[in-house]
DNA sequence: TTAATCTCTCCAGTAACTAGAAGGTCAAGG
DNA sequence: CCTTGACCTTCTAGTTACTGGAGAGATTAA
């Protein structure tokens, strides 16, 4: 599998692909006798193992970990859920920040009459 | 007021509060005769515009849209409206989509039992 | 053969700062 | 007057996770 097949299989951009080889994210790929890379399906799985995680918002760090627990015989359950659950605090975090920032906007945002006019309540609380 | 001033009443750290001024986001201040950046009321209260604007999320172009309209006579609420109801659907959408994540990975850490042993839901599922 | 499509590497840019180095300035204390 | 420490300056480079593009070589189909 040349570069192209293996990003449609795994769903990342071709640039992604080589990109995660080149942090060392995963293995680099063997190469053809003219230096192009070579994919089979453990490289292409693992891909979409890092394009999950990453949709899961795990930074590059995270998703390294996890990779090596995945391929890890002796891992424990306890490590990933680790992990995971720092992810879901963070998220959660994010989540209590935005609602807030809601509240806040679209209070403003329903007090604006939005006219020709230039009173505004949005510009007098920023101000 | 010098610059170190000039960040305190703003609330937003020196390193900023130059780089502000930097990108043309806030007028580049005055200088001594020693070429320190001096500030005065109106430029804090610039700032401390622009700290409040980043704080809902408005990125950097936005806020150089708020700022002047803030300080256009001219300006009709109905803009101000539109960039802050933008943003608002910015959030929900971010909000959405965290609620999705935080759906899935609960679930999946939930169902982790975190133990010494290898199995995991978790990893079965990014793999 | 030729054109289209891959692929390669390397460099630069994105957002919004932040860190740090090297060096000039200022105010207070001795 | 001198020094010390806090402050200020500019400049470069690093952060996160890619993404875009240039220039050049490889492969494939017609």
């Amino acid at each position: 599998m040349n570069i192209s097949a293996a990003s449609k299989a795994a769903g990342l951009p071709v640039k992604t692909v080589r990109y995660y080889a080149d942090i060392g994210l995963v293995d680099a790929p063997s190469r053809s006798d003219a230096g192009y890379r070579t994919y089979d399906d453990v490289a292409v799985a693992k891909l979409v193992f890092v394009r999950r995680s990453r949709a899961f918002g795990f930074g590059i760090e995270a998703c390294r970990e996890l990779l090596s627990l995945y391929q890890d015989q002796d891992r424990t359950s306890s490590e990933v859920k680790r992990i995971a659950s720092k992810r879901l605090v963070e998220i959660e975090e994010k989540q209590r920040e935005l609602q807030s920032l809601h509240n806040e906007l679209a209070h403003l945002v329903t007090s604006c009459r939005g006219d020709h006019m230039p009173d505004c309540p949005i510009l007098d609380y920023l101000g």
